[in-house]
Parts: C-alpha cells; structure tokens; sequence
DNA sequence: CTGAAAGCGCTTACAG
DNA sequence: CTGAAAGCGCTTACAG
C-alpha cells in the first residue's frame, strides 16, 4: 500500500534489479517461507492448492533458486568437476562430451579444468576444485598415487584412463584392442615389430607391457622406441631410427604419431603399408583424414566420460544412503580394432 | 579439555570431516572471525604481525574459503560459463581452450554447457546457467536476437562469433579471409566457383553476402551449392552438384565438408587440384592429414576464446567502477588464408 | 499441511 | 588495527 506501482498489472520482478527470492513469492502468495521452499523441492510435503499457487507464482516472478544459498546450506553445489591435461587433446573430445551429457541429465552442472600435463599444477587446480564441486573426475592424471589417495578422501572421486587400488576407476580394456592389433599384424605375416613409445605415464606402461607380453606369446621380436614427443612432430622424427631397426611394422602410442610417421614416409618415399605397416591407437577425430586412412584401436572415450560421471552420482547416492543399485549398468568400455588402410601384408 | 585427543601435536583438522572455517582459525589464532577474514582477503587492513599468524595457520588447517558462502553474501560466483552448440566440434576447441586459460588466470572457474544446436534447448541452458555464472559467453548461439538482448539484460554476456547491436560482440574479421581466397584462386586462372553452403546461421549468411560480392566485383560467375549438412558426408554428397555446376573451384562452408569433397573426388578419380580446386574454412585440427593436404581460411578461434573472456572481465571491472582501462588490448582477430595442396591453377 | 526459528560460512558497515 | 553484530537466501528439524 506504500511504493506499491498504481499500474496493477505491472508484475513488481520487472522493475527489479535482484532476482526475486522466495521471500518475494512469500509475500505475494501468502504463505511462508518454508512452505514456499517446500512447494517448490519438496512438492510432496505440500497441499495440492498450496503447491500450485506457489509454482505458478514462482514461474512469474521468474524465480530461480539461489544456488549458493542452498550450497551454503545442503554443501552441495549440484556441480561435478573435470580435469583434463588439454582441452585440445582430440582423444579426451568424447570424453569431454560424455560427461557433460551425463552431468547435464542429472540436472547438474561440469566444472571444466585444464592442468597443461603439468602435476604440480594438476594438484593445485584439483584441489581447488575439489572445494566447490560435488566430486571429481581426473582423466589421465598424472598424480601421484598418495595425492590421488588424499583428494579422494575429501570428496568423491573417479580416475578415468588410470587405475589406482582404493579409488574408483574407469579404464577401457585395453588388453583386448592391444591383442587384437597384434594378431592382426602378425596374421598380416610380420615378424619384427616396433613400439613407438608415448609419455611416461599409467597408460603407456601398460600398453607397453602389454604388447610386449603379447609379442612374446606369439613367437615374434619386438622392440621399444622412444619417440620424443606424442606429437605428429615426434612420430615424423622417429622414421630414421624406425628404419634403423629394421622391423616391418610400427605400433604407435597414439594416433598423433603414426599420422607424423605416415608423413613422414610420404615424404621419403616409404610405402605405407607396402614396406612399412603402421597402426595408431585412439582413433582421434581425422585419423581417417590421411592418405592411406589409418588402421588403430578405437577406445571408447564417449562412454568412459559418462561412466565416470554416473560413478560419481553413485557415489553420491551411496553417502546420502540412497538406493546405489539403481545406478546404470556399466556400458561395455572394450577397445576395438579400426582396420584402414595403413596395415598390409608384410614384405617378402 | 573434554574430547580432544591426547597427543598435543594432533591437528584438529586432522579427524574432522568437515573443512575449517574462519571460525577455527579465529579460535586457534585468538582473533576474531573478521580479522580473519581481512587477513586473508584484505591483507591491506590488518597488522603485519596478525596477518602472518592467520596465513600460517590457515595454511596449516587447510583452509579454504567456502565459495558458496561468499557467493551468496557478494552475489559474486567467481564463476564464468560458456555455452557451445556442440563440445566436440573441432572449430571449438582452441576457443574453448582460450577462454579457459584466461578465466583461470583471473582465478576464476569456466563451466561449460553443451546445446546441441537446439536453439531452444539453448535458452533454456543459457538461462539457467545465467543464475549460477557471473558472466556468460554465447559461442555461435543460433538465439533469436531479443533472447539475447533478455540474457544480456540479466548480466554481463559476450557474444562469440556472432555479432548483435547492442550487445558485446567477439568476432573473427572474416572479410579479410574471404578476400584472399577469392583472391588467391581468382589469381590461379579460375572463372567459375561455386560455395558449398553451411547451415541457416549468421556466420554461414554473411560468409556467402562476402564470397558473393567478392566475386562478383573481380567479374567471375559464382553459385550457391546447398549442402544437406555441414559434415564430412554433407560434403561427400555434393559431388554430382559440383560436377554439374561446371565450376573448377570450390569453396566449401567449412574444412568438414571440404574434406568429404576431397574423399569422394579420390573415390570417383577426380584430380585435385588439377580438375577441381577445394578451399574449407577454418583450418581445423586435421585439415592437413589429407592427401592434397586442404587450403583452407584459419580463424583465430584461441584468441576469440579469450577476448571474449577478457570482455567478461571487462565488463565485470565496468560495473564495480574499477578501472575499466586496464583491459588488455585486443589481439588481432584477423582470418589468415592458409595455402596447402588442394588449390592449383585452373584446368585449361 | 504449515509456520517460526535457527543456522550454513562468510563479509561488511559500524563502533571503538 | 580489531571486534560484535547483522544479514546474504535457503533448508530443516521442531512445533502445532
């Protein structure tokens, strides 16, 4: 009856710079405070007729809750976080993707973090991260086992492309694809192969070991080679000492490698596949852009971003003794061999 | 004196779940809860001597400042978000990266959002997003021009890729870039060019008004090709309508459908560049694993990412009355035509 | 089914 | 330079 516009019409949110609370539904409907919060997240605890004013009320008024507020209260901000090494890393693009759909369908919100493949700088943007999000995906991180243990204690916590014991994690199966790149190779008649080695990392070692068990298995000599760097750069680099051991195939630690190692035999006149056979791994966006398309092992990386983010949620659900089984069952995570073109017989 | 644990030397942050607060430095350190809050966010008013116990023992508790709790008093999330129509488009990621190192180096954080070129769906992201963020990046939005007008209203907002009167806007010059491709294949005998057309977008509309007037003012005959999308297969299909058009350029929307012209000008032995000349846009990841490797526009997208943040923040500064001038100067946005193998002189 | 009250952790005038 | 007090917007036992 004070300051009140004469114009009835004239609903009082337009003319308002904050947003309206729900204080402000209150008092335009009537009831309490309380009830109006009920109304709106609790609509069971709440009268039929009560509960529809008040949401019609709400949608006028434009009303959305202040997200702080009920973090400040509930510690829960509704928001899960993802660190990545490089966000321009095409392998983690999917992944990436997978989460935030995932996120976005449980009605929360990704948080994206980006560490530069730089440790000290991944623990810091962790942790600080780890303070206003519900839980935490690392991919492919590079911490220390104790740190990973210590920020997993905070707050929930996945590894996605790591395994670490006592933490959640998701990790393709790596074996299958490595096998079958092997097999391939090897029915392809080649004898002498080489690995051309990525970072010093969880997941190279064990491809690594895991190509070199598979060799052994099957009878034929392979050999590890550093390549300088996981780029296209250290793969066109890695031809002269790729020739120099004299082997027929070249298994690559990603994809970026074999597509410099394919260049750089263009380049040299080397036939891919006629006297070299080259495999990437990954099958990153465009690794079917070269000329001859190149063979690789496609990793699920769509489906590992949203099975990292339903762990969390089950996670979360486990803490506030909610139903867990309800969680979706795991989407397969198997490697899978892409055959292209890069891979042929081997010379005779 | 009751339930403390016996050995002196135990922390208590140690066997407490939950994170300290200024409370349990003001109660270690005998200061109040407000001096304690200077200390560690307005060091300027508070006693050399008193500042160093509270920073050594915030240090030592672990603290870290409950982000919802200040947002709520400030109103201030120290949060930036970004809305994408698709996070794995290619053309994204070095803006995406972009934007994330500058927000992280104003300590702020950038939540992502995926739209999935649904212009709704879009509205409803970017307004929800809109409570949470204190600023909000729009990537290419596919909105109507007063739904961005009504967001803008709501809080600081930049446009990436589009431009809109009234509203801050970051856009590549892509005059420029046009230009020099008319150019450049004008210079190599060709007199008919065809635009392989993207989607109903500002970018794609203005990109074909610039291509047209290019052409027209160099006196060479110019058609519009519609493609049914703007993927590699998009690309793939036009084939027959490139061929029938009679034209011995093409300048593609984008480096995906100019690479899925590529493919099918290989499967179906049309040379290039020998009979048919390829240009894409934007100069993609990938755009030269082809074989020819593509001629292509690169776009600054890395740049775009970040001025746009840097307008955010600017606008942030604008309306705190801080010192608006100590903007950093914009970098330069310009296109840059990027000669590979796919262009060559016309055929005779 | 509904309301009054307390409190989440922090910041900020206001005193001193 | 430092402290007591109020309040940001919301939720949640506790009564009724």
């Amino acid at each position: 009856v004070t300051d009140q516009p004469v114009d009835g019409r004239q609903t009082p949110a337009l003319d308002r710079q904050q947003p309206p609370t729900i204080y402000d539904i209150a008092r335009a409907t009537g009831f309490s405070a309380s009830t109006v919060s009920r109304a709106l997240h609790k609509p069971g605890r709440v009268g039929a007729a009560t509960r529809g004013t008040i949401q019609e009320t709400a949608a006028a008024l434009g009303y959305r809750t202040n997200t702080s507020a009920r973090a400040l209260l509930t510690g829960r901000t509704g928001t899960f976080g993802l660190l990545v090494s490089d966000i321009t890393n095409p392998v983690f693009f999917d992944l990436i993707r997978g989460a935030e759909q995932v996120t976005g369908q449980a009605g929360r919100t990704l948080v994206l973090g980006e560490t530069r493949g730089d440790a000290e700088l991944e623990l810091t943007a962790a942790s600080r991260l780890l303070t206003s999000v519900d839980g935490l995906v690392l991919v492919a991180s590079r911490l220390a086992d104790d740190d990973v243990r210590r920020l997993a204690a905070r707050k929930p916590l996945v590894l996605a492309n790591r395994a670490l014991d006592g933490v959640t994690s998701v990790v393709p199966d790596a074996a299958a694809g490595v096998t079958a790149v092997v097999d391939h190779v090897v029915g392809l008649g080649h004898r002498a192969i080489a690995f051309l080695t990525g970072p010093d990392s969880w997941v190279s070692d064990a491809r690594w070991q895991q190509i070199f068990d598979t060799a052994v298995a099957r009878d034929v000599s392979i050999v590890e080679i550093r390549c300088g760097s996981t780029t296209v750069e250290g793969g066109r680099g890695s031809l002269p000492r790729v020739l120099a051991a004299g082997v027929t195939a070249v298994l690559a630690y990603n994809d970026l490698i074999a597509i410099g190692l394919l260049q750089a035999c263009r380049d040299e006149a080397v036939a891919v596949p006629e006297r070299l056979s080259i495999v990437g791994h990954d099958d990153i966006f465009g690794s079917d852009f070269t000329t001859p398309a190149l063979t690789t092992v496609r990793i699920p990386f769509g489906p590992i971003g949203e099975q990292s983010v339903r762990r969390l949620l089950g996670r979360l659900d486990e803490n506030e003794g909610d139903d867990v089984g309800r969680l979706a069952p795991s989407a397969p995570l198997g490697a899978e061999l892409v055959v292209r073109g890069s891979t042929g017989p081997a010379p005779t």
